[in-house]
DNA sequence: ACCACCATGTAACAAGTTACATGATTAA
DNA sequence: TTAATCATGTAACTTGTTACATGGTGGT
């Protein structure tokens, strides 16, 4: 017991990542695995926590799921999200939020840089910006995607792609403030190369 | 026995945090609870996993630490890094380090915001660009309290400054791009009074 | 040949949170 | 009087990661 339980006391405590399997399946139905892979940009996870939590989302009723049969890849449970499900996203949504938290070793080698030298301190930089370079390269792409749709009803906010597009807009501004500062860093610490792209 | 392991195989196994403790106490000596409270910006923990850390590193010899006795308060340890705790975080800035996590319930909610109305929505990015807007005064307090130190010295990588000023400059700078964010948001959603301080 | 991708799942472990425990001081 | 701050620690629990398990397809 204590897991499905409606009977008293209220709704069935879900954690965050449930939710946010939920809230993809809002959208759309999709595979277990697919979930892993969309769900990384907000909230990392791998698929042996996402698979448990699938199967409580379904004794619960949240969720259902149909298997497709494939040919050349293994079949998969395509999931779809139930009338209880999104009663459930809406009270989530109404309830208080969580602080956000970020967890970066870089920081807190950052805090006693002073401890290395030059060109290791360079190269560490060097690496971070590298990634969020990516990272800018792949969101410059998924809003490009966005703008295709010429009407611009992403910008209303009962539009079906209006929370999609206010996410794409907080990711590359932080991510280029981030390159900015990597950038910034770089030149202090005496790289010529730094500020190139 | 596989906890102090310096016999064959390298140096023991810290996880991040452990360095986090290192790098804090690499520039001032620290009770369990100040490092508690100043580790806060850049890695979320709470006192039941610095305790046991502490007495970790203290095994490893990383650590040593003095009683000091109060009156008014609890007694407490004040920690202070060795010098093997000094080579510890040498190796551990060299070694490559682990791309940044993030969870904020935030961004799952705001994938599927449709499913809310627009009070909830209002409500629910004023009160992030509230905690932003507190952390903004934090830093540029603490930024304020850096610029006291006339020569710029900090503005050097060997300063033992240079570190702390970075990382403020990154808080800052992420700070704002968020709250304009929020502000940005809360405009489309038909705040009329988004956008004021 | 080996690795990555697709696809699902479980088991063992590490990391992080909440609760239990104690106890004085100070501010609302 | 109720809560917060200082100060340390352990126990129980949840969350997240790594490893084990299986197996076909396609690229280097």
């Amino acid at each position: 017991m204590r897991d499905g339980n409606t009977e008293r006391g209220g709704p069935p405590e879900l954690n965050t990542l449930a939710y946010g399997l939920l809230a993809l399946l809002s959208k759309e139905r999709l595979s277990g695995y697919d979930m892993m892979l969309r769900i990384q940009p907000f909230w990392q996870a791998k698929h042996s926590q996402i698979y448990p939590l699938l199967a409580k989302l379904e004794r619960l009723e949240y969720v259902r799921y149909n298997v497709y049969r494939q040919d050349d890849k293994p079949d998969k449970k395509i999931y779809a999200i139930t009338d209880a499900g999104i009663d459930a996203i809406r009270v989530w949504i109404a309830a208080p939020t969580a602080e956000p938290a970020s967890r970066d070793e870089l920081l807190l080698k950052t805090y006693c840089i002073r401890l290395s030298d030059a060109p290791t301190m360079i190269r560490m930089f060097a690496e971070r910006e590298r990634l969020y370079r990516d990272k800018r390269a792949l969101y410059d792409k998924m809003a490009g995607e966005l703008r295709e749709d010429k009407s611009e009803s992403y910008l209303a906010h009962t539009s079906d792609q209006f929370g999609k597009f206010i996410l794409l807009q907080k990711a590359i501004a932080v991510v280029r403030t981030n390159i900015e500062w990597c950038v910034w860093v770089r030149k202090l610490l005496g790289d010529e190369t730094a500020g190139e792209t």
